[in-house]
DNA sequence: TATGAATGAGGCTTCATTCAT
DNA sequence: CATGAATGAAGCCTCATTCAT
């Protein structure tokens, strides 16, 4: 028995439970192999997990507030708010290849009202970043003047695109810099760029 | 015995499939469930396809080749290049409103590769659409010059953007309006606008 | 529609039911594959048999009526009761190697009492014919002195295993020639063979 | 829940396995009837096997391998060949009685190749045995000289004729005892018997 | 008679979850 | 805490049989 302490347990069945989730999707992964995988027994599992559910909340939640952590992180600094988006649009898909598969369980294939909620709280959140960048941006002329909020949400909606097509056709069909041509040319003054 | 002809009871699981997988998705779907809102016994549903794959195998494709036609005629006689890319707009989110859930399924929930090759004919069918526009566009100086394979993808990336928010976040986050100004921002040369 | 007498019919799905029961063994036969080889509609299968038993049944009973009427006629003119009983073998053999599937179905892959009771009457018949053979070949002087229920019964059974061997094992064993010898060798008095 | 070791578990799978195998022939078996003999749960079953298949060829496997074993064992020190060959007789019948209806299962009303091989196997095996039996008798005298393959060939095939009479007429037919003469009776020198 | 759509019970198999050890 | 055998509900699919036409 590897006897390990109940954190490094719980932890090694959410990193088998990112893996499998993503290999998989939601339905199709099996409690058994997540167990397999972190090396522990199915019983295991339940110890440190009410269900199937709690798992894939707890993973989400924790992916989320990681990539809040770091979105944040990696923006707070910036002078420049065209840097900023650039940054921001860069750790996105960054971390959209990195859980690719997770991306792709968005959908409604589980009803959880849980993970619907803690989703939208989080583009909630992400849309105040992207505000807080455009108000800086249109205050300091390097954006042109517009609706703060849609801008923000369209953003957004743009960036969810990028991803969603960049982990579903592996072949990916656009590069980070194009995703940058597209937002910023839509906020940047004409000829400032 | 509810009497109908072969196609008419066809069809009404091929309806209610829609609706069952649009709210529930590939895996939680179940064939009774199909089977009953189609008004129908479980074998019934075998009657007309082999199984619950052919079941969404054909209404995927059924979907896909009806917008196709759709956005073919919706866009085939309209001069001005920028008209074109705004019906071309609105018939696709007219589309992802009345088959939100559907679409949600894109996950590889499933990972039938029939799916995806009849999926990647379909984007590839789209994108060329989009070219030809542009094209027009570019060449009767209403666009920018611009990379044009490229400029399709990030159009249609984007799109699919867009309907995943308006599909996922219920409360739709942004108009038709707003989608038409971030594509078309980028594509007009500026001042014509 | 093919129209066809009522006979024509019911003859036609026992030539299908042969057919298929044989390929497939009792319980991987459907009637619709039966109804599909005799060219007729599942539901007309209905109008001539009660049901799947039925049909097998019938047939059962059909293969058997007409072994019993082959086999009395192909001995009942032979004075050499070595002759009748090579003969007797003979068409065994033939109607083996014609009605192979048929055959493996004896085991009790179906455990209806009716077939039961049909083929232990049909078994019966055989022994007294073979008892009649012996009877005559020992009070001719042609076999050694036996009891001569026990000994047709030998013989049957040892002509099921012959034939079992020859339909299950495709690379048929032994010919009838050896079958010949094993029985007659048991039977033929001493160096009159 | 039936507290049990793993392999009791599995056993009384076989066990009740090879009831219902025998009385009921392998499609008329349900996987839930096994698992009620066994006295544990559906899906218990499917621990210990992958299907109702696998349990077959278990319970075949697990058979053929006892068989050969104390056929075998019965026989290797046995000098007289006629003794040797009533010794094989004799477990053959003892056998039949035992596992009455699985050697009824022969038929391909599964059609798993893997069990064609398997029994192919066991026959060759079997029929090795009788021919090192028959060549020490024919070497030593006590046998006629004959075709040792073929006699060994129709030996197994006359047996396996008395197995499935014995097995298939619930009133056996015939005794231990006319099956010896039968098959000794064409192996014996003439006056030694 | 004939059709074939429709039924629905029932079989196989999977898997989240529990619990005796 | 940990194990993994055990459970049982539930899903997919088949097919003998029925019945409206």
């Amino acid at each position: 028995m590897n006897r390990r302490s109940a954190k490094e347990s719980k932890e090694s069945i959410l990193e088998a439970a990112i893996e499998v989730f993503s290999e998989k999707g939601y339905s199709q992964t099996t409690i058994r192999e997540v167990a397999e995988r972190a090396g522990i027994s199915v019983g295991g599992v339940y110890i440190y997990f009410k269900n199937k559910e709690e798992i894939y909340f707890t993973l989400l939640k924790y992916l989320l507030d990681e990539f809040r952590d770091r979105a944040g992180e990696s923006i707070k600094d910036i002078e420049d708010p065209a840097e900023a988006v650039k940054n921001y649009i860069a750790i996105n898909l960054n971390y959209a290849k990195k859980f690719k598969g997770l991306i792709l369980i968005e959908g409604r294939e589980h009803g959880f009202t849980s993970c619907i909620d803690i989703k939208k709280k989080f583009f909630k959140g992400q849309r105040r970043l992207i505000e807080e960048i455009i108000r800086k941006g249109v205050s300091s002329g390097r954006f042109e003047r517009c609706n703060v909020e849609g801008t923000a949400r369209v953003i957004i909606g743009t960036l969810r695109g990028f991803i969603l097509s960049l982990v579903m056709d592996s072949d990916s069909l656009f590069s980070q810099k194009e995703c940058n041509n597209l937002i910023l040319g839509g906020l940047l003054k004409r000829g400032v760029k």
